[in-house]
DNA sequence: ATAATAGGTAAGCATTTGCTTACGCAAATT
DNA sequence: AATTTGCGTAAGCAAATGCTTACCTATTAT
């Protein structure tokens, strides 16, 4: 039962979830319709992803709309974020990073 | 036998492996020594580690160092970074990213 | 040559994971 | 009031995971 986020976005299925509700917050079944597996299985990958703070439930009569809390995904970009000094291509990442900014 | 990065960083020991050697290759039995788990244990996660491309082994006489290949954290980080413009503390972390840039 | 060291790998096992079908209940529709 | 819809959850199952012990080969030391 060690529900980290690690481990929530090391399955496919929860990482296609995320992005469905990256942009915006949909019910159950709507993101169900999206996958081929069954209700039940994307239930229960729901739950995972709501357990680590992935994924909040607002409930909205009998639907529940899952909605994208993607600041904890925070956790695992600062440990990456710990070695990218330690890769050869630091310093065009960085520009990208600064191009980004510029454009704002 | 689907062996990505996600899954591979998954597991906590694979990622002390990771921290282990990030900065200086070891070979397999001084990391085993770092870990209350058996040697081949060890060995395995480093089997998985290897391929998904996050290390890399060379010999040396009987020895095998173990050398991180951190740059392959990239696809993780990209993922990542695709919905970090969706987070409320964007520019904060901006900021940060600057500030190292300018104490280069 | 013999022994010690480094480490790969198989077999066995308990636990976890990911899925299914079946069922249950609350909210909405008719 | 009866039915349909949305969704949680239990039970059951196959496969994957993580570990152990046991054994093996190759290199180094004595």
């Amino acid at each position: 039962m060690r529900r980290d986020v690690f481990q929530a976005i090391a399955d496919p299925t929860r990482r296609d979830i995320i992005n469905l509700i990256a942009y915006k917050p949909l019910n159950l079944n709507s993101i169900a319709d999206n996958f081929e597996v069954s209700r039940p299985a994307i239930s229960q990958h729901i739950k995972i992803l709501m357990e680590c703070g992935l994924i909040e439930m607002k409930k909205q009569g009998r639907e529940r709309y899952c909605e994208a809390k993607l600041e904890q995904l925070n956790e695992v970009s600062e440990w990456i974020e710990r070695y990218r000094k330690l890769w050869a291509d630091k310093f065009d990442r960085m520009d990208d990073i600064l191009d980004e900014l510029k454009a704002k």
